[in-house]
DNA sequence: GCGATTTTTTGAATCGTTTCATTGTTACGA
DNA sequence: TCGTAACAATGAAACGATTCAAAAAATCGC
């Protein structure tokens, strides 16, 4: 009965033909001011909303673009998400986020129904090994950029963070407040990531001929991983404790605070240096607050959904990949010795 | 040139009609065996992906749910997204994400959208009132359905948690525990949640006789917030503290907790229990584990979604106002005083 | 007031599906 | 072999927007 009206309704109740409300709508200084009103009020009148899908289908394409992320709930992507929404409503255009939670099934799920839904291009967080998938996409017309992980240049645009610049930034940054017997904390090397963390920190303290580095492998990254490492540093006698400790995530890092602060064995900066990375929000707030390697991830999602536009825009496209270089925050867990 | 091929294509090249291929695709035991391998091929062969916007078109409406939160970033709506898009996904629809960071504007923004969008419905968690707006929703055929919001029953359908349920809850245990001199730690008020959490702790003290709460005021609802009460509770003497405490959430509780056990002057639970709300992934893992309430939030995206597939499918429905109780979730922060 | 020019308006064609009445085919019992 | 029922395949119409060539109306200069 009540079926929502159409854009035949309209022009019927403003008498009109279709293609003058069409172009109310979509080329507003082609139509008189007297029509227009007409035509505007005829809207109000029958409550009138575009109808997405048939404008799709005519123009070819839609106005969204599809996300896909490892996990909406961590802090990064959440950052990521955001600022990508923010840019791409700038430009006139919707994002579809999909959550793949690490789940190859589940990112493939999401991949079909974007390309039914013909979204303009595809931002993608890849699980595993998706090249040969997203080159098929590729081939049908559907650029995509790829997030938080480098890519064949001839292929794919993408958007990351110079991992190895983070962690040279801060290992550097213990050397520099005078520390000497490093410890580096993080989880399995298999993962990039803290591989490429642990590659800068070895970097840097090379610079220094009188520094050393410690790894301390860590049972995953949680508070509770750092907190089974932290332990363990407490049980050493003090000659035997770094000075410094850069831990993989700032998960890592609290968990290591915990144990040093609980038993009142250490202090925090005074006997040993602390720093994390991600600077979660929970960083600037622990007991000690703790200094950390803040990577931008505002710049990461915008300057994604801006490598797709201009894939999106140019026909034979030139892929770039962008690195961003993270940034030290200083907090109180690094203050110099003294 | 390489324009994505349409059914038509499939139908020329498997030598069959438009129908055939369409009948494939949604009813396959219409047509024989010998063709719809031939109709499969074909669409392998081309590498056919189906229009949705052509298809959304025809039937009239689309197979996605528009979803609108205040703040993805919050845990307790993340867990309730994902807890939404795996029960759509298992009746066959998406979720459409959109994050008004409890900006109106921006609410606002994203139900156009989904309207354009024609969503078979809308799961919204309101940032200020925007019953009058959902009216005329309803009125154009999109069910609505309020997420931790109560609504007139008689418009919507909502799913909530009863707050002051978890507060009488939180409270209820601290007094079982043995403690008597309750202290209520908590935002601004007048948001509604925090309000109805003291309620129910005032209607638990009440029961006994002997027992006391008081009030202290914070100045939001944030780490750095928690650690100025505690700051402030350090400051009295002994006997002037309360034995238990209960905070509107569990950022609160981390920042007193902070405070309290820096300082050791006291500890936790010996001298003072203490309860947060929310049961976050830090709750687990603080220095001390916190006790806390849990929320069931994947039980709210689910039923969410259930209560808005009922609406759908029904001509004219009966809205349902479900309310969930929360959980009490122990550590050791609150064991027993000894 | 007239022709030329510019501005507005018109409406049929189109996009890619699904639907469904119709036609074509096959199988089977008599 | 024929009639009938069951099953398969067909293809035109419809969904609601945009586009664009063509028609209509308004404006202008003289």
């Amino acid at each position: 009965m009540n079926r929502t009206a159409s854009i035949k309704d309209v022009a019927t109740h403003a008498s009109v033909a279709v293609g003058t409300v069409s172009n109310v709508l979509n080329y507003p200084d082609r139509v008189s001011e007297r029509t227009k009103e007409r035509v505007l009020r005829a809207i109000d009148e029958l409550g009138f909303v575009r109808n997405d899908a048939a404008r799709q289908l005519r123009i070819g394409h839609s106005r969204t673009i599809g996300l896909i992320v490892l996990d909406v709930g961590n802090p990064f992507f959440t950052s990521v998400v955001r600022s990508a929404e923010d840019a791409a409503a700038l430009q006139g255009s919707a994002v579809l986020l999909g959550d793949s939670g690490h789940d190859a099934g589940r990112e493939a799920n999401y991949i079909d129904l974007f390309q039914e839904q013909r979204v303009q291009g595809l931002l993608i967080s890849p699980v595993g090994d998706v090249t040969d998938r997203l080159d098929l996409l590729r081939e049908r017309g559907v650029p995509t950029v790829l997030v938080d992980r480098l890519a064949d240049e001839s292929k794919f645009s993408s958007v990351a963070v110079d991992d190895d610049a983070g962690g040279y930034l801060a290992a550097k940054h213990l050397l520099d407040t005078g520390r000497r017997r490093l410890a580096f904390v993080g989880g399995p090397a298999s993962i990039r990531q803290v591989a490429d963390r642990l590659e800068g920190a070895r970097r840097a303290v090379k610079e220094e001929p009188d520094a050393t580095l410690e790894v301390l492998d860590s049972d995953g990254q949680t508070v509770l991983a750092g907190r089974g490492v932290g332990d363990m540093l407490v049980q050493r006698g003090r000659a035997e404790l770094p000075d410094g400790i850069f831990c993989a995530n700032d998960l890592l890092a609290l968990g290591v605070m915990q144990s040093l602060t609980m038993t009142h064995t250490f202090r925090i900066p005074e006997d040993v240096a602390l720093i994390g990375y991600d600077d979660i929000d929970f960083a600037a707030s622990a007991v000690v607050p703790l200094s950390s390697i803040r990577q931008p991830t505002e710049l990461l999602g915008r300057t994604a959904i801006e490598l797709l536009s201009e894939e999106v825009e140019s026909q034979n496209p030139v892929h770039r990949a962008v690195v961003f270089t993270p940034e030290l925050v200083v907090r109180q867990s690094t203050a110099a010795a003294g």
